[in-house]
RNA sequence: GGAGUCAGCCAGACAAUCGCUGCGCCUCAACGGCGGGGAGGAAAGUCCGGGCUCCAUAGGGCAGAACGCCAGGUAACACCUGGGGGGCGCGAGCCUACGGAAAGUGCAACAGAAAGUAAACCGCCGCUAUUUUUACAAAUGGCGGUAAGGGUGAAACGGUGCGGUAAGAGCGCACCGCGCAGCUGGCAACAGUCUGCGGCAUGGUAAACCCCGUUCGGAGCAAGACCAAAUAGGAAUCCUUUAGGUGUGGCCCGCACUGGAUUCGGGUAGGUCGCUAAAGGUGUGUGGCAACGCAUGCCGUAGAUGAAUGAUUGUCCAAGACAGAACCCGGCUUAUCGGCCGACUCCCAUC
């Protein structure tokens, strides 16, 4: 059970633009900072899961692009389990790829944290 | 030892923990377990050239584009190799958009008399008129000769010397340069202490239009093929119309399809394939100056698809740059912290 506790495969990500659609249509929860913006709706399924838009028009480098993608999925990947069952989608705003990884991990877990509280009211 | 030229290589390492992905095996099966694989020299820019796929099997003409010393290499190229011409460097070497200006059209600021069927501003020379003077001569004007001198310019219609002349001038001669023809060498570009002819013509710009030669059909993996909810309507045979529309890209020709009746079926979301074994790498032998070719042995090397290849911690060092595959190759260009190896050149010192 240990072991599982910290996957984080296909069924925990958001896969069709019809996933992505449903939450930037109507996001009842919306939690955002200089670099960051995260929408969240509950989820239909037990498992949380997760989209990612990182815009090339925001982070110009792919390398910047991948970066903050493992970054925020590895995030994410470890905190799941405080959070409720919702589906989040994190956009980055443009200066996001100029944060160090030791800051994105901060500014995430505050941001995670943020988002359980709206989410469970 | 210093300065430099060319060519090549590396692109932090190791360990622990937690993950991601596709492959193989175990299992009826699994979201489970085990094993081994998982970004680059530029993956980048998308600037060229191909493969592959579809459009007609890619055909004719116009237009357009690219290329442009010669030979070779290659699947092909705008790339590479070797050679020639020109330029730069003491040298190793480097650079080169390097066809045609005696087909045509155009362009050239400023300066200058004149910028191309050359041209007379100053100067030089001759003749002549007037004035001055005893005279020699001088000054001014007119007519003519002259490209040697001055001055302008990026550039002024061969250069130097001798002769020649009123002064001059390829006007004549010698040498140098140039053009044409021949000869010799070279596959060729081209070269020559070679021979003859010509007193010398043809200013520059073609990365201005243009001319000449060579090459080029179009679109791209969101190509395309298959399985298939939904919705709208199709294919084969016969008949009719050759006008318009569509495929088809800049245009024209050409080619295919279309309207009605009968009989059968089709294809968006999503999924599967295409999808990685490839003009592949490497060793040896062999042909070639080389690029590269041929023969043979070995290796098997990412394949995602809301998009994997990562994160944290620790140790070490020379303290880690530029940067992330998206159908695949060959190039070019651009970015790049440091470091290593080889060949060669110049200078200094020593023997």
């Amino acid at each position: 059970m240990n072991a599982r506790q910290y996957c984080f495969n296909k069924s925990s990500r958001l896969l069709s633009s019809r996933d992505f659609t449903v939450v930037f249509d109507n996001p009842p929860f919306k939690v955002s900072h200089p670099q960051l913006l995260v929408l969240a709706k509950h989820a239909n399924t037990p498992q949380s899961r997760l989209g990612l838009v990182i815009g090339k028009k925001n982070v110009k480098h792919a390398v910047h692009r991948n970066r903050l993608k493992r970054l925020i999925r590895e995030s994410f990947r470890l905190k799941q389990h405080n959070l409720p069952a919702i589906d989040a989608i994190v956009l980055a705003r443009r200066g996001a790829d100029t944060l160090s990884n030791a800051e994105l991990f901060s500014i995430l877990d505050k941001l995670w944290t943020r988002v359980a509280r709206k989410a469970t009211k």
